[in-house]
RNA sequence: GCCUGGGUAGCUCAGUCGGUAGAGCAGAGGACUGAAAAUCCUCGUGUCGGCGGUUCGAUUCCGUCCCCAGGCA
């Protein structure tokens, strides 16, 4: 890579769930290292939904450049694979600065793409997707799932028969590639494409939730629901991709009067905290991270533990 | 005060024509290769409101008391 005048550090790559306070260490360490943070985030990156989503405020970033956020329409559906190669894009970049290229964020499917690769060639034609739709209507699930078996069978033993979107995916590559998904389940999960160290951020079960169900009544102190009110305001359907970012269909239902405003607040706090708890069982099971137990130290000590951990790079 | 429903898992409820009970949600664990803040898998002992009675056996039937809703006064 075109690491010559970069800093000799491996990337540090900063993750923990929701509500762990990863976007503050991670500004802290970008300012003690001469930093640039590139997102890891699959929600964040829409325009428009910006309170609900806790992306950070300039006032956070401190000057951080602070990449892949905010760049896409509500509209448009953000993947794997364009994030692993604008993640590219700005890893080169900021190593051509000069600058140490830190990646944070909670999307831990992204993460793991960047590191690792994925396939290559996976983006298929629209028209297989809509053609599987269109059968999934007509035939139903159990029938796509018998396909699969007779064309993946390894696929389908791994997914399934109700995980109708890992089956559709699945059946996706095969028509649109002519290939079997499972031929790359046999990637090597140990070695990441550059250098890299991992940190987890973990708190206490309890005391995440706690996080949580704050910051979710902070959200609304900070205007969540003028926030959604000006987004459907502007003309952006509820149907939109960004839209799944956890809230805001609680909201919008709360802003039609289908719920309370209080029943909306607690189904965002319960499926954040879902949420959190699906984001601690992947990374528990990421290899080679150091977990971080946040305690309570502070952001400053949390990102000093971080950088002195950082070990250089030999040559 | 009377009448009618109810009181069963943390919550909402189902059920047992008498043989000590089960779903959804919550919670816990897990998976995860282009939708991932998504999608999916696994995990259920609780004085079945209290006390008595009938019975070989009661959460289930009977009596009584307590509590909660609605109605009548």
């Amino acid at each position: 890579m075109d690491g010559n005048l970069a800093p000799q550090f491996p990337v540090p790559v900063i993750t923990g769930s929701t509500a762990s306070g990863k976007t503050a260490i991670a500004v802290e360490l970008a300012l003690a290292l001469n930093g640039e943070i590139i997102s890891a985030d699959s929600m964040q990156v829409y325009r428009h939904l910006s309170i609900g989503t806790a992306k950070p405020s300039l006032n956070e970033l401190q000057g951080v450049p602070y990449h892949l956020i905010d760049h896409v329409s509500p509209d448009i559906q953000y993947h794997l694979g364009r994030f692993v190669s604008e993640a590219q894009q700005c890893l080169s970049a900021i190593r051509q600065k000069g600058k140490l290229p830190i990646v944070c964020g909670g999307t831990g499917l992204y993460i793991r793409g960047l590191l690792y690769g994925i396939f290559a060639g996976g983006e298929c034609d629209p028209g297989v997707r809509v053609y599987l739709d269109r059968r999934l209507e007509d035939e139903g699930l159990p029938a796509l799932y018998e396909e699969l078996k007779q064309v993946d069978p390894v696929s389908a033993e791994r997914y399934g028969s109700n995980d109708r979107q890992r089956i559709l995916r699945a059946l996706e590559i095969f028509h649109g590639t002519g290939k079997r998904l499972s031929l790359y389940h046999q990637q090597d999960f140990t070695r990441p494409a550059f250098p890299v160290q991992i940190f987890t951020l973990s708190r206490p079960r309890e005391e995440l939730y706690q996080r949580i169900n704050q910051r979710v009544d902070e959200m609304v102190e900070n205007g969540l629901l003028i926030e959604v009110e000006d987004y459907l305001a502007a003309g952006y359907s509820q149907e939109n991709p960004a839209v799944r970012a956890l809230g805001y269909r609680d909201i919008i239902d709360a802003l039609e009067n289908k719920v309370s405003l209080e029943q909306a607040l607690e189904l965002m706090k319960q499926k954040s905290r879902n949420y959190a708890k699906r984001q601690e069982t992947w990374f528990r099971s990421m290899n080679n991270a150091d977990r971080i137990a946040c305690a309570s130290y502070s952001v400053p000590e949390l990102a000093q533990q971080i950088a002195t951990r950082l070990e250089k790079i030999e040559g």
